[in-house]
DNA sequence: GCCGTTTTCGGCCCGACTGTTTTCAGTCG
């Protein structure tokens, strides 16, 4: 683990026990913030210090200054460990458990000296928690309910696994009468890699319907367990184990609504802060005038009763806000606030940028439709271009070709291409390995034949950051890899991925001109977000594909430009946005080196 | 703990729902 994630990981920890402790909220709020911008972080944060930069990053102050020099310089942080000291180290994993927070776990603690969560369990059962004041029957029960479900809500679902329950729900959503129409939010509308829960968003027909479609959500057959149930929300696991979280409300305050619960929870509060130097405050409402929303009735479950300044789309309220449009992929708090208020926002890569494929499979080796099916079908899409790239011989169990059928391949790729001419062109590729030492897996003199070259590793990784590092430069520096395709290797939920020292390769693929991959594929998804938008700050060049291995498989690119997305991509950082000349140009020069 | 075109002190985003309470604290997102 790096040195960042190690960093991250104490400051979780240490913001937990200033909670439990019930020290000042904001202290853990600004310790949680710095865990979370340094997982988040696209340099080395040792070297930061190195470069007695660490005070210049925002969200950093003193004292975080001084634990991170500390814990870099003596692998420790005393201030940490005298907090540590002083709460038994039981309890943080006691604030996963859904229902159960600082306050309760510390009454606990104090009143009845639970230290863990066995103790918790063991407490229940002998009915030791009778008589804590605020805690009820229900409540025990609930704890109960929650300790059971704490290991499936601590794990994220990845994306692909997600999008398909949320999309079902959203039908089933739309077919309720009084539901004008319902969206995705939260977190899988921003297009994160993972997601901890599922948040909907509709519009019904007045705000006296919310009970009956509430009741009408929390009845769908998909629907195991209710978390909560009211007039303008409802709150569900589904039986993946999958928590979906719906709010209804009327259509005037849609807007406000999705960007409320679009999130994330930084931008949603940078904004929020926004309004209030503008004399306005925005909740899930509306925007409105602070002096009418203080003077306005308070009451809880619905729409305040005053007119608000925006509150029907999104685009209203960010405009009243005098701020840009800011995608949704874009709303994580890394700058974007910022721009949006100097309208400098970049136009981000979309999928009708996209002119083609250049990471395909066919029956030559292990995919499942023809050079021509492929080719058809990605003329269908409106592609210019396809590059067919079959794998080389190392992979043998899929069906890799050999040099003598690679080239026999090329010739008749090169052959449908001349009868499809004026609707596509065909590029004649190879996925070639790269070998464990960083050598590819065909002579140099087998590559010059091809049109276009993607290498990716395959095999291998587990190896550790220095070897995975040379494996991949040199593998750059052949002047005949155009792509390196998914760089790291890893599977979300599954593998970690290759170690790599992503500034030696960024470094090394702009030097060289040679792109790096989003691989579109799920769960591949590799580049991520972070490492493609610090690829793009280094100079780098990207590719996004799909790695089809069948006509179906084109389908996915949606999920890799919204990684692109994710990285502040604009289609100039993204060679499948090139016109075929242009991309011709890119890989001839990178010949000519 | 962090931050500053009102501030180096005094703020820090905002509301819904639950359960335990008779007006609110805790939790969640």
């Amino acid at each position: 683990m790096s040195v960042n994630h190690e960093l991250s990981d104490l400051f979780a920890r240490f913001a937990a026990i200033v909670e439990i402790k019930g020290e000042n909220v904001f202290k853990a709020i600004a310790f949680s913030k710095v865990s979370r911008l340094l997982k988040d972080m696209t340099f080395d944060i040792k070297q930061a210090a190195l470069d007695d930069k660490l005070a210049h990053i925002e969200g950093i102050g003193a004292a975080s200054q001084r634990i991170i020099q500390q814990y870099i310089n003596e692998g420790r942080s005393m201030d940490y460990e005298e907090a540590a000291a002083s709460v038994p180290p039981g309890l943080l994993p006691m604030l996963d458990i859904p229902g159960l927070g600082p306050k309760t776990i510390a009454l606990l603690w104090k009143q009845r000296g639970v230290t863990n969560i066995e103790e918790l369990v063991k407490a229940i059962d002998e009915n030791q928690l009778a008589g804590l004041k605020g805690i009820g029957d229900k409540k025990i029960q609930s704890i109960k309910q929650g300790i059971a479900m704490r290991a499936q809500a601590a794990e994220r679902r990845g994306i692909g696994d997600a999008l398909p329950i949320a999309q079902a729900l959203v039908a089933r959503l739309c077919a309720i009468p009084q539901v004008k129409h319902a969206e995705i939010a939260g977190s899988l509308r921003r297009g994160r890699e993972t997601i901890g829960d599922v948040d909907l968003i509709c519009s019904i027909d007045s705000a006296a319907a919310g009970p009956q479609v509430s009741a009408a959500f929390v009845a769908f057959p998909e629907v195991t367990h209710i978390n909560g149930q009211g007039a303008t929300k409802a709150s569900v696991i589904t039986a993946g184990g999958l928590q979906v979280d719906l709010r209804m409300v009327p259509e005037e305050h849609f807007g406000a609504a999705l960007l409320y619960f679009t999130g994330s929870k930084d931008h949603g509060i940078k904004i929020r802060g926004l309004a209030l130097t503008k004399g306005m405050t925005l909740n899930e409402w509306g925007l409105y005038k602070l002096d009418d929303h203080e003077q306005a009735e308070k009451k809880s479950g619905g729409a305040p009763k005053l007119k608000p300044l925006a509150s029907r789309t999104e685009a209203d309220v960010y405009r009243k806000l005098g701020m840009a449009f800011v995608e949704p992929e874009m709303r994580e708090d890394r700058g974007e606030v910022e721009l949006a208020v100097q309208n400098k926002l970049p136009a981000l890569i979309a999928v009708a940028d996209y002119r083609g494929d250049l990471h395909t499979h066919t029956t030559a080796s292990d995919g499942s439709n023809s050079i021509e099916e492929m080719a058809d079908a990605a003329a269908k899409r409106g592609y210019l271009f396809l590059a067919v790239t079959d794998h080389s011989k190392s992979q043998v169990i899929a069906n890799g070709l050999t040099a003598e059928r690679l080239l026999k391949h090329a010739k008749e790729i090169r052959r449908v291409s001349e009868r499809m001419k004026g609707s596509i062109t065909l590029l004649a590729g190879c996925e070639v390995d790269i070998l464990v030492d960083g050598r590819l897996d065909f002579e140099d003199g087998v590559l010059a034949e091809l049109d276009f070259v993607v290498a990716s590793p395959h095999v291998s990784p587990k190896q550790d950051s220095q070897k995975a590092t040379d494996r991949l430069k040199r593998a750059i520096e052949s002047r005949y890899v155009n792509v390196i395709g998914h760089p790291t290797g890893r599977l979300i939920n599954q593998r970690e991925g290759l170690p790599l020292q992503f500034d030696k390769i960024f470094a090394a693929a702009a030097a060289t001109g040679t792109a790096l991959e989003i691989n579109a594929g799920y769960p591949r998804l590799d580049l991520n977000d972070i490492n493609a938008r610090a690829a793009i700050q280094a100079g780098v060049m990207l590719s996004i594909n799909t790695d089809a291995h069948g006509i179906a498989g084109f389908d996915e690119i949606g999920m890799g430009i919204q990684v692109a997305r994710r990285a502040w991509a604009t289609k100039a950082n993204v060679i499948n946005c090139m016109d075929l000349a242009e991309l011709r140009k890119f890989i001839a020069r990178k010949r000519e080196l």
